[in-house]
DNA sequence: ATAATAAACGTAAAAATTACATTCATCTTT
DNA sequence: AAAGATGAATGTAATTTTTACGTTTATTAT
């Protein structure tokens, strides 16, 4: 079901289940977000997140996926419940809970002819238009939740490439914490972790010296969070 | 609706919304939970959160707070969304995505009563029955949850009356955090906080000499978050 | 008066965080 | 070939926070 059929042939009696997706990513050190112009009534016309109505045989985050994979082609993408939104007037259409989940992306890997033929436009965070319904709201909750967890759990690295450097991570982190960082005290914060793995390779793109690409290392985070490590990112 | 009827007449082919209290208390320094015997097939004796449908015309935030004063007599409970549960099979007798909710009341105020004739019991947390469903998985979330938030939001607060004395405070975070902490680091990081009113009262039932009473300060607490403070309790 | 008990308090050592300036590797320009 | 330009990389001292740990105090019971 794509998101324009979405409002189309509904009871007014029956309560819905929908899902939103909040989708995230990063470019040219700038937070960004996917939006979608509707091209159906109601609200023909307002930016939206994409969503969809939760099938009767599918999980909640099956639908999620479902949705996603749709609009940009990507799988295996990171993504996580934010929570459900169920005020019983949210919609003014129908009765429908809508369980938003938030999804990190990296920007340069989705097909971009799939989310055009969808509409879809990315915003940067500080400047994102008018979001239909309660979606707004759904944005900003993600994004404290994104804030406060990216300090305790990698999830940052979802949003850039493989192969990363140093200077890109730390934009990074500013852009999600919204506040410079001091950028010696970052790498050597960042170097007690030992959750980075240093390549062979330089990317030259911001400077004639070239800064080296790391990966970030999964094994051993996942080794340390079994042994009950606790940590501390930025 | 009783948790006794939430299953009785369901049809197959509706995509239902229900919500599950987790209902946290504290008592003699021990972390507790409400659950309850269920009364009806199916799953007739097996223990269970307290649940019921979300009505058409109610907000899901307020099926829970409905159920909840059903069960303990008591208004103006904590209690903040978990997450949805929405997993296509959760529950076999029909479709329905729960919404969890986690209360924390102080277990001194409700009504034994009305818990009684609803088949409740307190259990302690590390010596749970095994739950219905999905719903040892809700409260697991929600304890790692209450044991993220209590670090940098006051609830435990929710958990004491309304007078509690310091080392009553420290045996709730040890409760919470499943570990000792140090009663000199305790007291002395909890004032520089600034948030508890001492009274000219001692609560004299755990020692001979007694130990002060104190408030927590909502107010100021209220003043330090609009002006970006942010804690970290214990 | 003495003993017993939990409450309350302070200080020194260690660890983590912050603040801050210089050198390095490389390409471009002359 | 030398000089200039630019972002990448590194170290150290001062401050703050956290940790570890022992003694005194107020009160009741004996």
């Amino acid at each position: 079901m794509t998101p324009a059929l979405k409002d189309l042939y509904v009871q007014k009696d029956k309560m819905y289940v929908a899902t939103d997706c909040i989708i995230f990513g990063f470019d040219a050190g700038k937070l960004k977000l996917l939006v979608f112009k509707r091209r159906v009534e109601p609200f023909l016309g307002t930016w939206s997140l994409i969503g969809s109505f939760v099938r009767m045989e599918e999980d909640v985050s099956e639908a999620a996926k479902r949705v996603l994979t749709e609009i940009t082609g990507l799988d295996n993408v990171f993504m996580e419940q934010l929570k459900a939104y169920g005020l019983a007037n949210r919609d003014p259409g129908y009765r429908c809970v809508s369980i938003a989940q938030f999804a990190l992306i990296r920007i340069d890997d989705y097909d971009k002819e799939l989310t055009e033929t969808h509409g879809a436009h990315w915003f940067e965070l500080n400047d994102l238009p008018e979001l239909v319904l309660d979606h707004g709201q759904m944005v900003e909750d993600a994004m404290a939740r994104l804030k406060r967890k990216a300090r305790y759990q990698p999830i940052g690295f979802e949003l850039l490439p493989e192969k990363f450097t140093i200077p890109q991570l730390q934009s990074l982190y500013e852009a999600i914490y919204q506040k410079k960082l001091d950028d010696r005290n970052f790498r050597k914060k960042l170097m007690t972790l030992g959750l980075l793995i240093k390549l062979n390779e330089k990317d030259k793109t911001t400077s004639r010296r070239g800064a080296f690409l790391y990966k970030f290392d999964y094994d051993n985070y996942q080794k340390l969070v079994k042994s009950g490590y606790n940590f501390e990112i930025a």
